[in-house]
DNA sequence: TTGACATCGGACAGTGATGTCTGATTTATT
DNA sequence: AATAAATCAGACATCACTGTCCGATGTCAA
């Protein structure tokens, strides 16, 4: 709201085709870029949108504004991935397992996107911009647990990290070696249900 | 065994007192350091340390160094954390209690170590140097999944890295404040019983 | 076609970091 | 007390990065 950065939904003046399909080369860039390197230099993002260092100035002012423009984008990706699964259509574990399914790829790209806002935002900052992605989960999750298949003796916020960190876990395995391609979805999808289940009385 | 660096167990000749005294403290200003800020300046280690740059570099030819020293410090306090939670005896589910309540803190203390070294170093090194971590939970989870308290149908170290994953999840909720003090052990250890637990048939 | 917009290519200053070096001074060891 | 080791204080070269500026060239839109 307070400042008018190229992402801004409604620009002071229409802006050239060029120039629009130039902020999009650089935001996916730098999506590509601070995912595989979360230190990548404005020269590096510049070089892998084939445009000149310069260019990224004409339309973010500063290194943070790219940075909070590839955060929205990278929100909004999984924000919508979520919502083509359907979070609030039939049984609440399967519901679960399609939405984990639906974004586990993603979420694990993302991960060093996430872990530079966690160093560069603070706590409220970072929780208020994940909404577009939590607010999606904790009706998935409430539901599951008015329903007595999810657990209700901790917070469905807890849960939510709970899945994300299992699935970042997964993520991680797989990289190493020590889960193969072929078990780590069934993997991760049982050890979150279980995660996520009403303890045995 | 390769370099002959500073923490080398058998130094070449003995080191005189006040150089051990600047090894330490250097070794534990920058775990605090990095701890707090993984891209710590050697300025800001130096600081803390209460001692000048060139120090650093007297017993630390690179920077590099310095980070395989603090790591090998980080690590060794966990496992002789581990060590003292004594996984071997008792009740497989209270043991693995244990084991997380001693080294919890430590772990979500050196979180942002984690990140340097997943950084700096390949799978294969890192998986190599948590070793001293790792093989400790190794047994007791195997214990556990042999007397049928633990989920067998996955791998133990499927279930090692889930449990560290739930750990760390339970550091980041508390530092972004959606736990309480209070609560996060007792969600924390639930949750982690929950997800090593054998499925109900 | 024309004028405004956008990019290019390159140069520039400023900053902050790493690693090296030196000479003076302090400290441990014997 | 003498010697060797270690630290200090500060300077230095080097590097990589950010952000700014420029003139020249290319491209869109009316």
């Amino acid at each position: 709201m307070a400042k008018t950065t190229a992402q801004a939904k409604a620009p002071a003046r229409k802006r050239r085709a060029d120039a629009e399909r130039s902020i999009t080369a650089i935001t996916d860039a730098a999506l590509e870029a601070l995912a595989s390197d979360p230190d990548a230099s404005m020269a590096a993002i510049a070089r892998r949108a084939g445009v000149v260092r310069a260019t990224i100035y004409m339309h973010f002012p500063t290194r943070e504004s790219l940075l909070d423009a590839v955060m929205e984008e990278a929100t909004g990706r999984v924000a919508e991935a979520i919502r083509q699964a359907e979070p609030d259509r039939g049984e609440p574990r399967e519901a679960l397992e399609r939405v984990i399914l639906a974004t586990w790829r993603q979420l694990s790209e993302f991960h060093n996107i996430l872990q530079i806002n966690m160093r560069r935002l603070s706590a409220q900052e970072l929780r208020r911009r994940h909404l577009p992605m939590t607010t999606q989960f904790i009706p998935l999750l409430e539901r599951g647990q008015k329903e007595g298949v999810f657990r209700a003796d901790v917070s469905a916020t807890w849960l939510i990290a709970v899945v994300r960190a299992i699935v970042h876990a997964a993520s991680t395995e797989l990289q190493v070696g020590r889960l193969s391609e072929a078990e780590v979805e069934q993997t991760m999808l049982t050890t979150a249900l279980a995660a996520v289940s009403p303890r045995r009385q």
